[in-house]
RNA sequence: GGGCACGUAGCUCAGUUGGUUAGAGCGCUACCUUGACAUGGUAGAGGUCCGGGGUUCGAGUCCCUGCGUGCCCACCA
């Protein structure tokens, strides 16, 4: 074996190793290879925001999970995706490049899109190399790509001969700064918003009047009834008679509907088209008239008469304005609210009556749940965000948006009958805009004219998708969709965080079963949030200037960044934290130098292969041990939580292998009989020399517990630590096998390490060490001043053990002999410990 | 208003199916340049496990309840 030289500098072997890994095409799929296959879903970050350290924190863990699987021997379909088309990208290039989508056009502004997400690409892509994920670069793809593009459009068109999508003109929930329509999860909250909740009059039909309240006092002109509680004694005799707006004076019927809260304003609330989903509803139920006051760019049209043309916000001013003036305004209090606002870029939503299609959610909900219920999630109690969201569902999925950037529809309409005319395979993908449709004249009414669907879908549309889409990257290597659905579906795993569980994982979900019956995977990884230092969640402001995440691990080292994102529970937030980086810096250190230290004397006498020398209590405490952690460690990695399988081998490795096998065993190593200041090692009996009770003083046991620990110990960490522990398997720790770690075995602890009574036999070797040690700091000695005698009183079965590792404890407490005793039955281990030259001092110190 | 988490040492957290005296890291204190490592080592101080009930021989752990925190959803007249 070759040895570990110097010191370990990040700076330059974390590259050097990830050039390594590129070139050696380790983490490349192959697909001929027998399964069980381990294949991810992985998620494709949007191109309109910067990397963040919440990537860093999810991507980990996904990447953690894929490794641990890839050397359990699976071959692993990691791909990776770029999410860039769509608003997001839109608002994106907007923003970055000053321009607005309806100023240069169409095509120039797709253009635009385009060029800026390529750019931003290349940069992600050499972040995620040097945060060492094990991507296979060969599988990439973007979401406005030509293939995600054909397979959107496919997929689309699967949905429409299915029946699992229509277009309608309904209500629906509109940007008026976007001008779009947008879908119910792309709703967000907006706390705290302050409004005015005015009370004032509709004169009634034959007199009297009734008192409405409202903070949205300029859609009076849409107003089209009034509603109040039936049981609201107030309104008994009111309901049935007909209303006047003030202002517009427009006739509106009073109704009663049980959606009216009398304990709200007056109890009477005026029914606008429309203020909010219960006016929607509303509407719908009671089959009011419509009347739509606003434009779809957010201002008054002309049924708002004088307030035409005024933004919403000019008009409500002006309203009560006028309301006041004609002394109608009974009261006014000033309330802050929560409003739901479009969560791209927290802009004002409307309902507005347009032309939308919808993917068919509310009547399969049963199903979505269904489907939820046969995925495993990590962790489990992240199944409930999925199914509420089911439940609280109230609109189909309206998948079109009035925007440039996207994946158009793969359809036509005919002008005359309005038929639609859906694109035919080979044309995808296709803009109809651009094309003309696969028939010259309408099947249905032989007219000839066709107009193009102006829209392009919803970027979720397309990211609904990644399964099909990823199966589509195998093309090239000969594997068709048809296989990769028979072969590889579901997939393995969807690691993402949990504030897309509501879309990306819900979406994919649908559209799964809407193509093949089945869910798209069969585990979820959902990820919580990184959170700033204090434990704030970190302001889009911070993200993208403090946290930036490449001088993070320019500074600290992937590793070490690495170690901090698998820090915490599974589905848990964390804080960002220096402390938790520095700490992962110096484990990456101590692995360097304990590894250093063993191969130094494993490669100088390590026992042939499979030969197990004779071995000591230490010894058989060490491989107990380690039998353990490799239990446990690799129990948790089955269940995802990384975080416990982590913690589990670095407190082995740095308590159990560095603090205290590593010291039992140096006098062994360095030479048996003659230990530090030319003690005799042996003393105690006597009689310095040759072995006691099967402990080969020649090392050869310990060599051959090194050999078996510290290959495990660096596997174990390979998923978490990536770089330093390939650095020091590169050493030759992998003989003849594997060159890199992460193709290694995960380590398998033979049966016969679990060993009962090694365990507890190592503990009283351990307790007499740390009662020496105790004695000593107490005077204020140096851990490797001498002692005279220790004189352990132990209890009988534990005698073995001792007598087993006295070399071992001659060796670690400098002590120039050992006296073992037994105690009287029922007493605990108990060590006391004389100081040199016969002082008479003899100090018990337990 | 509903759902899901969480509340353990100054800080960040771990605590298996209930089982002796509740753990780790950081921080703090004292000491130690020991032959892999001072990005180290040894030892120590520090906790009414959020409060209140209950089940049990026994509760940090199970049940009820209250309080607090976070997230998701609903409400939005």
């Amino acid at each position: 074996m070759a040895a570990l030289e110097g010191r370990y500098d990040y700076k330059t072997a974390e590259p050097a190793l990830q050039r390594g890994w590129d070139e050696s095409g380790i983490y490349r799929f192959d697909p001929q290879r027998a399964g069980p296959h381990f294949t991810v879903d992985t998620p494709p970050p949007t191109v309109s925001g910067r990397i963040h350290v919440g990537h860093v924190y999810s991507y980990t863990h996904a990447d953690i999970m894929i490794r641990y699987h890839r050397m359990k021997g699976e071959p692993v379909f990691y791909p990776f995706g770029f999410d860039d088309n769509g608003l997001p990208t839109e608002i994106f290039t907007e923003n970055s490049m000053g321009i607005r989508a309806r100023d240069v056009g169409r095509r120039a502004f797709i253009e635009a899109c385009l060029s800026l997400s390529q750019q931003v690409e290349g940069q992600f892509e050499r972040f995620w190399k040097r945060l060492g994920l094990s991507v296979d670069w060969r599988l990439v793809y973007s979401t406005i790509d030509d293939r995600s593009r054909r397979i959107s459009q496919a997929a689309f068109l699967h949905l429409l001969e299915g029946d699992n999508v229509y277009r309608q003109e309904s209500p629906t929930l509109w940007c008026t700064t976007c001008q779009t329509g947008v879908a119910q999860a792309d709703v967000e909250d907006k706390t705290g918003v302050q409004s005015l909740f005015t009370t004032f009059p509709f004169a009634l039909d034959g007199g009297g009047e009734i008192l409405i309240a409202t903070t949205r006092p300029e859609l009076l002109a849409a107003c089209v009834a009034v509603f109040v509680h039936p049981d609201d004694a107030r309104y008994k005799d009111v309901v049935g008679r007909t209303a006047r707006t003030p202002i517009f004076d427009q006739a509106v019927p009073v109704l009663a509907d049980p959606r009216a809260d009398p304990e709200k304003g007056s109890g009477a609330v005026m029914c606008c088209t429309f203020g909010d989903v219960t006016d929607v509803a509303w509407w719908r139920d009671h089959k009011l008239p419509l009347r739509i006051a606003l434009t779809e760019d957010g201002h008054m049209n002309a049924l708002a008469g004088a307030y035409q043309g005024l933004t919403v916000r000019e008009a409500r001013r002006r309203v009560l304005e006028d309301l006041r003036d004609a002394g109608l305004i009974r009261s006014q209090v000033a309330i802050e609210h929560t409003v739901g606002v479009h969560e791209r870029g927290g802009h004002d939503l409307e309902f507005l009556v347009t032309r939308q299609w919808f993917v068919k959610l509310l009547e399969h909900k049963d199903r979505w749940l269904d489907a939820g219920r046969r995925i495993r999630w990590h962790p489990e109690h992240m199944r409930s965000r999925y199914e509420n969201w089911i439940e609280g569902l109230n609109w189909d999925w309206n998948i079109s948006r009035q925007r440039y950037y996207g994946v158009p529809f793969p359809v036509w309409y005919c002008r005359a009958c309005e038929r639609i005319i859906p694109a035919g395979a080979a044309q995808l993908p296709v803009d109809p805009q651009e094309t003309p449709p696969p028939v010259s004249a309408c099947p249905a009414c032989g007219g000839t004219d066709f107009e193009p669907d102006p829209d392009v879908m919803d970027t979720w549309a397309t990211s609904s998708v990644t399964p099909q889409i990823c199966g589509s990257l195998l093309e090239p290597f000969g594997i068709t969709p048809a296989d990769f659905d028979a072969r590889f579906r579901p997939m393995s795993l969807r690691p993402n965080a949990h504030d897309i569980i509501r879309t990306w994982d819900f979406y994919t979900v649908v559209r799964s079963l809407y193509a093949t019956g089945d869910i798209p995977w069969t585990d979820v990884l959902i990820s919580g949030h990184a959170l700033d230092p204090s434990g704030k969640k970190i302001s889009k402001s911070k993200l993208r200037t403090a946290e930036d995440p490449m001088p993070m691990l320019e500074q600290f080292s992937a590793d070490a960044v690495r170690y901090w994102a698998s820090s915490v529970r599974t589905g848990g937030d964390t804080n960002l934290s220096e402390e938790v980086f520095r700490n992962g810096s110096k484990l990456v250190t101590k692995l360097w130098n304990a590894s250093k230290f063993a191969l130094s004397h494993i490669e100088s006498g390590a026992p042939a292969a499979g030969v197990a020398p004779d071995l000591n209590a230490s010894d058989r405490w060490l491989l107990a041990r380690l039998h353990e952690v490799i239990r446990r460690s690799t129990a948790a990695m089955e269940e995802y939580e990384f975080a416990i399988a982590k913690g589990e081998t670095e407190r082995f490795f740095w308590t159990d292998l560095c603090d205290n096998y590593l010291e039992l065993i140096k006098l062994r190593l360095y030479g048996g009989a003659t230990g530090r200041n030319g003690q005799a090692a042996g003393a105690g009996s006597g009689a310095p020399g040759p072995a006691t009770d099967g402990a080969a003083p020649d090392g050869s046991g310990a060599r051959y517990v090194l050999a078996q620990a510290l290959p495990a110990v660096i596997k174990l960490l390979a998923p978490f630590l990536p770089h330093i522990t390939d650095a020091i398997y590169g050493a030759g720790l992998g003989g003849a096998g594997p060159t890199s770690v992460h193709v290694a075995p995960w380590p398998v602890a033979p049966a016969d390490w679990d060993d009962a009574a090694a365990r507890t036999g190592g503990e009283a070797i351990i307790q007499v060490v740390d009662a020496v040690r105790r004695w000593k700091a107490e005077r204020k000695l140096s851990v490797g001043a001498p002692v005279g005698s220790v004189r352990v009183i132990c209890p009988p079965e534990r005698r073995a053990a001792l007598e087993s590792a006295r070399l071992d404890l001659l060796g670690v407490t400098r002590a120039q002999e050992l006296l073992i005793e037994d105690a009287p039955a029922g007493e605990a281990l108990g060590v006391a410990v004389a100081p040199v030259a016969g002082d008479a001092l003899a100090s018990p110190s337990r």
